[in-house]
DNA sequence: GTGGTCTAGACCACG
DNA sequence: GTGGTCTAGACCACT
């Protein structure tokens, strides 16, 4: 469900953040279903379970999920929303890139290309 | 010539590292040209003087700039052919952040304005 | 009888006891009268039974209620006096408060209002 | 500058975030100001720096206090005005307590005296 | 069992 | 020096 690279230099928590994230964009997780426990998570995935507990927590500040002592992790009925809300904001980074990608000889096309690539439902990630 | 943003969360000589390499890219520094010296722009954008040295040391080690002991930085002769090759490297993270677009709702037309924006000269960054 | 709120952060037997607490003080609850027992509550409320169970041992150590073996808990007979006389003890939490609300810039008249509100009769809890 | 007991049922890092409030809003400590490192705090209050993080990383991620990696973590511009502007969130607070003290019979009297006390700048917290 | 907090101690990147 | 992350291991409260 979950794949950490322990060598990425984003860390370990942020990449759970990002996956989770994705994960329920896509619907693999659902709203209000149960996540996994922070021991069980760490135990799979090898990690100390503080780190998994503070990538919990990230979203749960960000209301995305919630936590009930006692009970577990579950995500928020209206996560997904917020996600696409937020989506917005990441339009900067586009623009960025692609003044660097022009700078650096990218063709328009090469661009167009995997925009199209991309929308016609090709690319996971 | 630099514009450095002491609060944002990208290292500060992460931030000369690239605007450097637009710099370069643009033509607004010629190859063979000399770089200010460290302790010059340290003073001019009240940096630590390591935190400078860093950022040369990284564009030294990708083979963007030179240092001449006693003499100072100057740009590579094939900087600007290099940054271009190596542009592509950066089609990768481009693939990411759309299929993020996607899931997060942005149409594919939003995208679409913003690479013609971007690709019609709009855009400086 | 009981409102069971199980996403609060204020725990689920603290809610119970709170609640209980309000019930006596409005005579809602008599003295003497026998409470629901752990079992049936538990299935009500869908809790788990020993989160009754604390809930009723927490008033139990603070004599407000007695359970006897075999036949039930009951309200203690001087549950009232006992939550009254205790009332006091909160009055220190009023202070921190309208420290921290008058720091906060809410008008002396505003808090006012709240009091004259509540005291007319019009707040339910 | 600040007191903390280990004891007290409110975690450290809240009673940290919480003080910090306070201070900001009394002035105490102005806005932009740096604040004491994680390191040096975590001696004179002999808490753990991890805590200490906690309790910084929470009123980051409120935007009111700001980190540079490197430098230090700084009180935002706006932090006072944001204290101001969400004290609002405290009033239900304050209406529970009041419906609490009245069952209690807890005099409206007594209350206003309270009031009036704090508000003539007489309770220090 | 669950999440939450804390300590101790380490390492990294940045300035 | 600074903040940030991570591990290991412990304890607590709640269910």
């Amino acid at each position: 469900m979950f794949m950490i690279d322990p060598l990425s230099r984003t860390a370990i928590y942020e990449q759970l953040v990002e996956q989770l994230e994705t994960l329920i964009l896509k619907g693999a997780v659902q709203q209000g279903e149960q996540l996994p426990s922070v021991r069980t998570l760490s135990i799979k995935l090898s990690v100390n379970p503080n780190t998994i507990q503070k990538a919990y927590n990230e979203m749960d500040s960000r209301g995305l999920i919630y936590s009930v002592p006692g009970k577990g992790c579950f995500v928020s009925m209206d996560a997904k929303e917020r996600l696409i809300e937020s989506t917005r904001e990441k339009l900067p980074m586009l623009d960025s890139l692609l003044a660097r990608l022009k700078l650096g000889r990218i063709p328009k096309l090469t661009v167009i290309e995997h925009v199209e690539m991309v929308y016609q439902g090709g690319v996971s990630v």
